[in-house]
DNA sequence: GTGAAAGCGCTAACAC
DNA sequence: GTGTTAGCGCTTTCAC
């Protein structure tokens, strides 16, 4: 399966008799152009069905108007909604989404990023907030804006958009003894790092009632 | 915010005073390179934090080891389990996913197109089988491969995985009349193309037996 | 209004 | 075992 090599602007330059300087100048509607030229241009731009290629750009200034998603799993329903969630900012900004996901094992999370990173993604969307020392240091020298979501309750590398599973848990139990039940029990099937939380949210409030 | 500018091959190389060519075969693990050399590059490599930079590839190969996957939306629920089904692919073959969704507009859908296409995506999922001219002459041009989804009652542009909306529309009905019952009705919300095929498939079960 | 040259980071091809 | 050159497609800068 041999990928067609596509139209470029020399392409285009070729058949209107100019340099691929003034192709690009007109398709991005810089005005210098002869009006008898940007007719040209567009009307062969058209017939060979050219494609703008990005890779030059992301290549010289690095930017790709990408987001890199992280996500634990895809099997969780919670995770198609913060999908949903995310594009419907990031579509209307004109960003695409890359995504991956690491089935909550860091090490998958860092060598995920390793790759996101190398398509010079804009920014990073992380969930969870415990990670290798390696993935801290790589979002360090990648220097892209990072927002970690879910988790509140840990410090965030940088930003954190999401709930504090701790703060949750204390503020449900707080409340059941107030309604006046006695014994509430805590059940989990995990011990991962959300259900310990939770945990101790649970824990916190119990002991504060008694 | 001013993105910091990452480390490049010839950082590495500089440090280790060699040239960039020697740091890439080594970090690639080529043999042809001295153990002393070998371990002075890794080193500095993570060091420095490097971070392979998929953009050259990108721009020389024309390939991106992404697929771009374009979704009428994200909010029918179906299309979560359609991403995390293509991901459970993807994945594992160390592709990532570019997603793009266009609200059941082919205009959208166009333009979704051609944004993904300029990232030299490897190959192109699309849902639907109904396309704009302009659509169809891109992924042309493209050359990538093209499977649709969903529907594939329509002759697809090259390949199609799905059901066909008609022939299941039809199944049911039919078992409905073999069943015995006789006042079968069909309720549709949208006049789309889905709820058209699904009426014909009805319409011909109807008929056929009367 | 249009062109020429350089450069983004990396690798393939070819020295030595 | 290591270096040199060239080039991917585009834009930026400077000329004219």
């Amino acid at each position: 399966m041999v990928k067609k090599k596509r139209p470029t602007l020399q392409d285009i330059a070729d058949r209107v008799g100019a340099t691929k300087m003034t192709v690009s100048r007109c398709l991005r509607g810089g005005n210098n152009v002869s009006e008898h030229m940007r007719e040209r241009i567009f009307a062969e731009a058209e017939a060979l069905g050219y494609i703008p290629n990005r890779a030059p750009d992301l290549l010289s200034k690095s930017t790709s108007h990408a987001i890199g998603v992280l996500l634990p799993s895809l099997t969780n329903q919670v995770f198609a909604d913060v999908i949903k969630g995310i594009e419907s900012v990031t579509e209307p900004a004109g960003y695409h989404l890359m995504l991956a996901h690491y089935g909550y094992s860091r090490e998958v999370e860092e060598r995920s990023l390793a790759s996101l990173l190398s398509y010079n993604v804009d920014g990073v969307i992380l969930s969870e907030s415990q990670h290798t020392d390696r993935t801290l240091r790589m979002l360090g020298t990648a220097g892209v804006p990072t927002v970690e979501i879910m988790d509140t309750h840990t410090t965030p590398f940088e930003q954190a958009v999401g709930f504090d599973n701790v703060l949750a848990a204390y503020d449900m139990v707080r409340e059941m003894i107030r309604r006046g039940r006695r014994h509430v029990v805590y059940l989990a099937v995990r011990l991962d790092a959300r259900t310990l939380q939770r945990q101790e949210g649970y824990t916190r409030a119990m002991e504060e009632q008694g």
